[in-house]
DNA sequence: CATGAATGAGCGTTCATTCAT
DNA sequence: CATGAATGAACGCTCATTCAT
């Protein structure tokens, strides 16, 4: 019945944990939770076990690897947490649309609202994404977040926009890409004085996305 | 001040290195491009002086740290390389612009064909600016490389278009972001199937730009 | 005495596993196999209750040590169960011999037959005589499996050889060390080209054990 | 004029370590030395480094890692140097003998004494052969130590004692193996009571050689 | 200008084992 | 009979750095 023959500890192979009780999907919660603080507050390259463990209050960094196995198994649980809590506050936001600028601005505008109030999951994606590698030394998540799934999901409505002839013709990839990018850089100007409110800085970017993306009168 | 002060050694508050003869020139640019390649390759976390080592061909370790000191003052010295490098390639393409337009798409057309063509040295420079921290773990140069001189070149351009009446009304801090942010990403579409060449790149942000910025009829 | 008496679960004192029941002795032999594989392939240093676990496809480590208590005492009876069936194959051969000379080719035969058809046992034994050790460092079994059945079985043989006059006089210790070593040596001239048969080696190690061990005419 | 452009330690690929100095000779020495005593008192898997600089007598283990790089290259530094000093010992004490049975006599009186005499040495060969092991798990330094010089001196002479028609025939690895283990083998009977001497061992040896391998006449 | 020797702190990981059901 | 959760200790190794020449 169990899906992975186990160690009674998390495998190389295996997504999960030991076992799926509530006792360990708490902990594993609690243990996510204090990495993606640690990521977010010093960084990929000192976020250790050691400093986990103090911020989880856990007895010992052996109930990491226990948990998860690896730290790149560790990393990965985080990325995939952080990105469902993430799919799951945006996507219905822009179920309603209809039209390819409607779903565009809502799309912002949620992803906008999010970046700025999660801080600290946004910040601990990025750093695995930008700094996660293979032995080899290659990115393990792709040369940037860009792969993403709050990337990928822009495309789509990109290319709905220029079918139904509401966009203008341009390249929808690197469209997408300059748009996620500038929603990402969208907190530098919420923290760095003078200071833009959200609502401003959704504002600027909906007008700005529109425009760059009209159809031509 | 310093203990070793006398030794001959690079000091912590002097950017220069042991003295500034040509020899020791020639070492400590070898250690730079050995570094710049490291950083870009396989980033700030496994980029060690044993492998900056390895990659100058150099004898020891204890050559860099002679040369610079401690880790981070090679890497502010690489990072301030590197940026001069890329100043110097593209500041006097901007020089004989009259108008903010055409300045902004001078400034655009020659920062992506830098990147494309400087890729290790983009790479080295996101490396430590998104990853180099203080002992109390904030980022020691901002929060990303947008505090940097391509980013800040940009405002003044766009503030200078809004005056003279060229470009509408916008945050000029959150537009420079963007257009920065669109340039840097521009890489990932060149280097990502159906691939972008450096022309249609160029093509598409300067219109983009173009679009984002210009006052409304 | 213990304080995990009464749960059922291998006592440090007891050579017996929890229960006797049919299943709980199918479970050992099961461990037991695993280990003797392991020890052979790997070696005592790598041979861990995670690698153990892996190759007797069992659901966790924990298995291990409810059936047999401390690795120590796994130790242990792999080796009990490896000797007992060594016992069982050779002992039976030797028995209608009459003649010291009869008896001592008669074991060697079987030895060097049982040696060369159950390598992993023979492994396995060596592995754990010559690594495992009590908490001071000491060899539990002593110096080489020199202790070992096997070797104190030669012994009688010669001293009743010496006695009806059969062989010559020497020292019936080191010439069964010898003897035993000779023979455990043998799988080595049966694995390195220019290959030996077992005949062969069982002919040239009778052979040689008749004209070390007999009287001078 | 450095064989190897290194990193100031020892490398994984060069067998020397940093520099060659006087001073790091005595360390390594200082160390190897530390790792044959504890090797022989306590086994390979209870040698650590941290269990090495104790012994030595060191500051810290990273002194080992410093001049030895891998915990298997000061394995197979020891390993080297317990096997020169052997040699060194026992090669000479052949050199004079003309007939296959003199150097025969004087090989294994040689090797008994040496092995009697430096019982860490040869205690840490074994533990080295017998457990040093590739990442594949496959013996590094073949399958006993049989294959080390040892026992490779010995088939020369079993040969040319055939040629010359001293000794009858036989196979001489198996043979070459058989002595080589009963030397071996003979310090069990050194120090398990009824103890025998060294000479006394040497005697009954040589006579058991002798008499497996003359010419019948 | 360049090197040699040494070093302490920290890393992720693996170990067998124990307390619960 | 079997498992889940947890754990402390130890492991080899790598890090940047410092004190000597």
């Amino acid at each position: 019945m169990r899906v992975t023959e186990g160690t009674g500890e998390a495998g190389a192979a295996s997504a999960v944990g030991p076992g799926r009780s509530p006792a360990a999907r708490a902990r594993r919660a609690q243990i996510v939770d204090a990495a993606i603080e640690t990521l977010a507050e010093i960084g990929h390259g000192q976020t250790t076990f050691a400093r986990i463990r103090e911020r989880a209050d856990i007895s010992s960094t052996r109930l990491i690897s226990y948990h998860f196995g690896t730290k790149g198994e560790l990393m990965s649980a985080v990325l995939e947490e952080a990105a469902l809590r993430a799919h799951q506050a945006i996507s219905h936001r822009v179920a309603g649309e209809t039209t390819a600028t409607g779903a565009l601005r809502a799309r912002i505008e949620a992803q906008v609202e999010w970046v700025a109030g999660n801080r600290s999951s946004m910040r601990a994606m990025y750093e695995i994404c930008l700094n996660e590698r293979d032995a080899d030394g290659t990115l393990r998540y792709g040369m940037a977040p860009s792969a993403q799934a709050n990337v990928e999901a822009l495309e789509p409505i990109l290319r709905a926009g220029q079918e139904s002839g509401e966009f203008r013709r341009f390249d929808t990839g690197l469209m997408a890409l300059t748009l996620k990018s500038a929603i990402d850089a969208a907190i530098v100007r919420m923290t760095h004085p003078p200071c833009l409110t959200v609502a401003q800085c959704v504002d600027e970017l909906t007008t700005l996305a529109h425009l760059a993306t009209r159809r031509e009168s």
